[in-house]
Formats: C-alpha cells, structure tokens, sequence
DNA sequence: CCGTTGACTGTCG
DNA sequence: TCGACAGCCAACG
C-alpha cells in the first residue's frame, strides 16, 4: 500500500464534496461557484470549483449548468458549445435570460 | 522558488 | 451598467 492510498489530500477532499453537492443541486435552481465551495465547505476556491466543472466529462449526468457566476450571471461565452448547452437546459428549466447572460 | 493561469468576486469610478 | 483592478489559491512549467 503505497502513502498515497493513505493520504486523502485536500483537493480530492475538495473535489470529492463539491461533486457531491453539485449533484444536490435541484432543477430550476442555481448556485454561484462560491455558494458551491462553501457548501462544500471550502470559503475561497470559486475558482477551483470552476476549474473543477471545466474538467468534467462531457457526458457527465452532474447538472454542472446550474452553476453560475455570483447573482446569477452565466460566464461560459454565449458563442461556445458548452455556452449555449448551459443556456438551453437553464433555459428548459424555467430561466429567462438576458443578453448580459444575467438569469431572470 | 517564481511567474502565469483561470467556467471567480467584490469594490471603485 | 461596464471596465479595470486587486484579491483569491492550487496547478504547472
């Protein structure tokens, strides 16, 4: 058994319980990538948690497009093919959107 | 060890 | 409302 069997480093840690509450999230809802940290309980890795979806299969089943910018704002570019594919199911779930990506 | 790099964020003007 | 900017922090080269 080699150390690192024994070693659950911080990230996995990380990764591991942000995974688990993005697969919490429920439909017609989102999250900004903070709000996610924090209920994994990481305060300051909005950032890694966007790193952490970027990495994401494609064909995952996580409902990564509920995961937004803070106050709702969507910040995957409108002309890029996961862009539109976060507008469309947002949008199947109920959300407006307007041009500046803002949910509504 | 150090500079860069992000699906980020809050503040300022 | 919008851009610039400074914090943020693990990963990478």
């Amino acid at each position: 058994m080699s150390e690192h069997d024994l070693v659950y480093t911080q990230t996995e840690e990380f990764q591991h319980r942000v995974l688990i509450c993005l697969a919490n999230i429920p439909s017609g809802r989102w999250v900004s990538y903070q709000q996610l940290g924090q209920q994994a309980g990481f305060e300051r890795r909005a950032r890694h948690v966007a790193k952490l979806l970027k990495n994401l299969p494609d064909d995952t089943k996580l409902p990564w497009h509920r995961v937004v910018g803070a106050g709702g704002v969507i910040k995957l570019p409108a002309d890029t093919p996961a862009g539109k594919t976060q507008r469309e199911r947002l949008a199947s779930e109920g959300w407006l959107i307007s041009p500046s990506g803002r949910l509504r």
